[in-house]
DNA sequence: AAGCTAACGCAACGATCTGTGCGTTCGTGC
DNA sequence: GCACGAACGCACAGATCGTTGCGTTAGCTT
């Protein structure tokens, strides 16, 4: 029933119904009763926010390849590739308009996390890491804002460029 | 009047009232009647990225400090403190939201033409200067992504210290 | 097995939004 | 001076949304 109430939320955001995105759209069409999501989830904000929660939280696997250049080259083409899916634009940009606060960080995810645990095992090998903080802006800044506010999302090659320009040599 | 309007939907971004911001809402706030926004803009979404046109660009005057460093440093941390603004995030939030890629497109207003000014102006001195793509990736990247997706917008500081990351020595 | 709680379906109501037709006003060009 | 078109105010109607109250069912505890 709340994969019915997801499935319908991804399919709406498709269809670019645009401001059409009511709970009475979703409820329509996951087949229960608007009344059943008013109750759960209250307002379109903190049901886009649970999907993208749902949605970005585990669905890149952290590779290992044995050094932090090549986790994160892989990484980052995993995350261009996500992002560069027109559905998956399409709920960042409603959670960010409905869901406030919350919404934008469930776009998020764990990406964060993914990125301290890469630093942390490099460390743990003993080798040198830049910083979480620094990693996120070199890595996750130019990624989200190229398919947000760009048209053009990255491509996975493109990814992989970003990580040299962060790593020295 | 139609600034009437655009500030009237500052004002009720400002008011945080979320899904709240409707074609009759503006419409009392401004002064004027529901039906001459319908005919003017047609829907919220159009409504929210002529105001970020409008609010987004020129609002940043294109500094020239003598070097491409400084300029660099002085802009960021204009953009910083500019995206530092509850009320600037919250338009940037909802035209995402509403407005669609128009909209998307209409939050970064002119500032990549900016960074193009700047780098032109390096050139035309005879120094070198990495591409505008580039520029874009290490700065707008992280500022527009801290400021979107995390409670936590850049400080000025922190700003000025992209740059130093950007360009060599 | 009986009772209880939580969750869902259902129907109805009030409020709000979206869109249309008409009259008026203001500015422009002949 | 006069005709014309664009823009706005106004009132109204259809449609949709958000909410509440009640009955029913499923699952769990005792």
């Amino acid at each position: 029933m709340r994969a019915a109430v997801h499935r319908a939320v991804e399919e709406l955001l498709a269809e670019e119904v645009g401001d059409g995105l009511t709970i009475p759209a979703v409820a329509a069409r996951a087949g229960v009763h608007a009344t059943t999501l008013y109750r759960r989830w209250g307002s379109v904000g903190e049901l886009l926010a649970d999907v993208a929660t749902s949605r970005f939280s585990g669905d890149v696997v952290v590779p290992d390849t044995g050094s932090l250049r090549g986790d994160l080259q892989r990484w980052a083409a995993d995350v261009a590739t996500d992002l560069a899916d027109p559905d998956v634009l399409a709920l960042m940009r409603a959670t960010l308009g409905a869901g406030g606060e919350q919404g934008a960080c469930a776009c998020r995810g764990d990406r964060e996390d993914q990125l301290a645990a890469m630093i942390e095992r490099e460390k743990a090998r003993g080798g040198t890491a830049p910083t979480v903080e620094r990693t996120a802006d070199a890595l996750l800044g130019p990624l989200y804002y190229r398919a947000i506010f760009t048209g053009e999302p990255g491509s996975p090659d493109w990814a992989r460029g970003l990580v040299d320009l962060l790593l020295p040599g």
